[in-house]
DNA sequence: AGCACGCCGACT
DNA sequence: GTCGGCGTGCTC
């Protein structure tokens, strides 16, 4: 009897069985409506069968087989199954994960033709009277469509409540819709804005020469002009009628990056994927990659998995960044998955960076990868920032801020050009003191502090969600003298407007950043030279041009210099050099100003000297010493529930477990995490290291069915390989 | 993960 | 006498 066996959305290794009667045909990688319990699934089929090992009764048989959209490809099963096994998650929760959300439920999955909104006549005739600046929303859309017509997904991305703000300019006879004609298979053309620099080109011929997979990392300071050895790669794997996959992190650039690419390669259709598409503009969007309709699939780390028949080349920007990989569920690194793809595949991958991670350095050193360096700017006029410390050792702070950077400041007011102050930290102070007894603000359901945000009056955890009303007194004695200990974005944002109160400060941070749409008001405001002083967090880091901004501030960098993380300093550094790539462009030399405690330390010698590779040295020696990445591969086992005892005692046994094994692996002992609480559980880990990957498979590979065997009732487990954070 | 079954405390 | 607490066990 002829048996599926099918991946479910089920914390479960293995796959189940199922009968299919012979006028049901199922192929692998076809989605089927299964009987499972007393509900009904949908499910992958991963594997055909003759028989199955089950006693025949017990198998019942698939109830449909889904055929409104062609099955997965194996190549993309070969990948799953490889994160699964990598990654020790369950193959079926594996591969659901990667799906989007309409092909795990079973309503069939019906493509709307895609809509293109256009002006009418009336609507370019529009001018300030009828259609008036205040509607914001609206305006924007005008001015959007002025430069042609846009698809939904387009609009949607303008702001959440545009399409509604369409839908009344539909009304009003200014704008209408129309289907997209199939596409023309129009002749490949691109836009070649830009004559390569000879270490641009060196570069793409490197990467155009490779046979088959290599892997190439791409060391480039800000402003060398990555995105543009990307982009001819991008044309010449479009000019051989392949697609490109090319990932980025998980920021609010996407629909820039989306318009850049889409203006370079006009009739490549591209795909982009981020979160905040809809469930239906992320299937389709699948599909036309599925397909091989779109040639140009950029998206973050959930892309890496789309399916793309005639993949010719991966590139992931900005390839150290942190958010690649996902820390829950199944914890994988997009940039690791996507090493093992273009391997899989056979196609040649390139991580871009200018701070790459110390793993890619090394390999890239080893030999493993294949260095490729850009180490000047791209516009031959455009001078790198100079970067200066400030020594707050022995100068007095007012709100955190040194005399010779409000003298920096001022300099740049009066010079009507625009600054920057960077500090990691949201919201007014980052802990509440007592003067009298001590008391700090903690949190009561984690073991982190609670943030003070004076601007709703409110203490709040960063951590948990948590949040209460600002005591007027001390809880702990009466005092009401409580002191705000520390700074944070809206604490300098306060003390600059006292001390410029002629000046246009934004914060720009999580906070002033929630609402949708809002960042993308700010980046216009700042574009538009309408603020004066920037003040915000990491977002303000990431890859935007600011043409006149020439000064940027770092507050109080220090906290990661000498921090338990051990990747907090590498973190750091390549922090700050991003953010001091947006100090100065083209004709206006732009400078860095870094309050430190420590100007001598490595870190901030290899920043002012723009030498990543010096830093990057000190940090392989160090870990080498220390025996830590890259030199060393890790698990990390977390486990987290309500009660201290069970935690502890679930870990206690599994470290008793690894021992027993008597693997080549260094087992450290049970410790508590770096939030020991959070939301009232009790979190700890234990740490597993081996010298090479092979062997710390093997040994997960035995050690994980005993996990599976130990008691963990009222606590929840997790295996975390090649952890990022601890 | 769900969702059952299953055996012991306070309620109409 | 039942409703319901969450402990244990299964899902092809």
């Amino acid at each position: 009897m002829p048996v599926v066996r099918v991946a479910l959305d089920v914390p479960l290794s293995t796959l189940f069985d199922y009968l299919l009667s012979v006028d049901l045909p199922a192929e692998i990688g076809q989605r089927v409506l299964v009987p499972f319990g007393r509900k009904h699934v949908v499910g992958i089929v991963i594997e055909l069968a003759e028989s199955s090992e089950l006693a025949v009764e017990r198998i019942k048989p698939v109830e449909q087989v889904l055929d409104d959209v062609p099955p997965l490809p194996a190549e993309l099963l070969t990948l799953l199954r490889f994160c699964s096994d990598y990654y020790h998650h369950p193959l079926g929760m594996t591969v659901m994960a990667a799906l989007p959300a309409r092909l795990r439920a079973q309503e069939p999955v019906t493509i709307k033709q895609e809509l293109s909104y256009a002006l009418t006549d009336a609507g370019r005739a529009l001018d300030l009277v009828q259609l008036p600046k205040r509607r914001v929303i609206q305006h924007r859309i005008w001015q959007a469509l002025q430069n042609g017509a846009m698809s939904g997904s387009q609009i949607r991305a303008l702001s959440a409540s545009a399409p509604a703000n369409l839908k009344l300019m539909m009304e009003q006879g200014w704008a209408e819709s129309s289907t997209i004609p199939a596409a023309p298979s129009a002749p490949h053309t691109f836009n070649e804005v830009h004559t390569p620099t000879a270490a641009q080109q060196q570069a793409i011929d490197a990467v155009a020469q490779a046979q088959g997979y290599r892997c190439f990392l791409l060391h480039g300071i800000t402003g060398s002009g990555k995105t543009e050895v990307y982009v001819q790669l991008m044309h010449q794997v479009l000019q051989r009628g392949e697609q490109v996959l090319l990932l980025v992190p998980e920021i609010n650039l996407t629909p820039q990056l989306e318009n850049y690419f889409r203006n370079r390669f006009p009739d490549a259709e591209l795909a982009s994927l981020h979160s905040g598409l809809s469930d239906g503009e992320r299937v389709t969007k699948w599909l036309r990659a599925q397909s091989d309709q779109a040639r140009i699939v950029l998206g973050t780390r959930l892309a890496v998995f789309t399916p793309l028949p005639k993949l010719g080349l991966i590139l992931v920007d900005e390839e150290h960044d942190s958010s690649f990989k996902q820390q829950d569920g199944l914890r994988y690194s997009a940039r690791d998955v996507a090493i093992f793809r273009a391997n899989q595949r056979g196609v040649p991958i390139v991580l871009g960076s200018a701070t790459p991670s110390l793993e890619s350095y090394y390999n890239a050193r080893s030999g493993r990868y294949q260095l490729l360096k850009l180490e000047q700017r791209a516009s031959a006029q455009a001078q790198l920032p100079q970067v200066r410390c400030l020594n707050t050792s022995n100068i007095p702070l007012q709100e955190g801020i040194s005399p010779a950077m409000l003298t920096a400041l001022g300099e740049r007011l009066l010079r009507k050009e625009q600054s920057l102050i960077f500090i990691n930290r949201r919201g007014y102070a980052p802990v509440l003191m007592c003067t009298a007894c001590g008391w700090l603000s903690n949190c009561s359901n984690c073991a982190g502090k609670l943030v003070l945000h004076l601007k709703d009056r409110r203490l709040r955890c960063h951590h948990c969600g948590h949040q209460e009303r600002v005591p007027h007194a001390c809880p702990g004695c009466g005092n009401t003298d409580l002191q705000p200990v520390g700074i944070g974005t809206q604490r300098v944002e306060e003390a600059l407007q006292a001390h410029f109160p002629e000046a246009r400060i934004l914060r720009v941070d999580r906070d002033s950043t929630r609402n949708k749409g809002s960042w993308l008001a700010m980046r216009k405001q700042i574009q538009d030279d309408d603020v004066d002083i920037l003040v915000g967090t990491q977002i303000l880091a990431k890859g935007h041009d600011f043409p006149n901004l020439t000064l940027v501030g770092v507050l109080n960098p220090d906290g990661a210099l000498y921090s338990a993380d051990f990747r907090a300093s590498e973190k750091l550094f390549a922090q700050l050099a991003q953010v001091a790539g947006r100090a100065g462009r083209a004709d206006k030399p732009g400078e860095v100003l870094v309050q430190t405690a420590f100007p001598d330390h490595p870190l901030f010698r290899a920043l002012r000297a723009h030498d990543y590779d010096a830093w990057a040295q000190i940090l392989l020696t160090e870990r080498e010493q220390a025996g830590f990445p890259p030199f060393v591969f890790q698990v990390l086992l977390r486990a987290e529930g309500k009660q201290e005892g069970e935690v502890y005692a679930f870990l206690k046994r599994a470290r008793e477990a690894a021992m027993a094994l008597s693997m080549p692996v260094e087992i450290y002992g049970v410790v508590a995490a770096t939030m020991a609480k959070r939301a009232n559980h009790i979190r700890a880990q234990l740490l597993v290291q081996s010298d090479t990957r092979k062997a710390l498979q093997q040994f997960l590979r035995a050690w994980h069915p005993l996990l599976d065997e130990l008691p963990s009732q009222k606590l929840r487990w997790s295996l975390d390989i090649d952890p990022l954070e601890f």
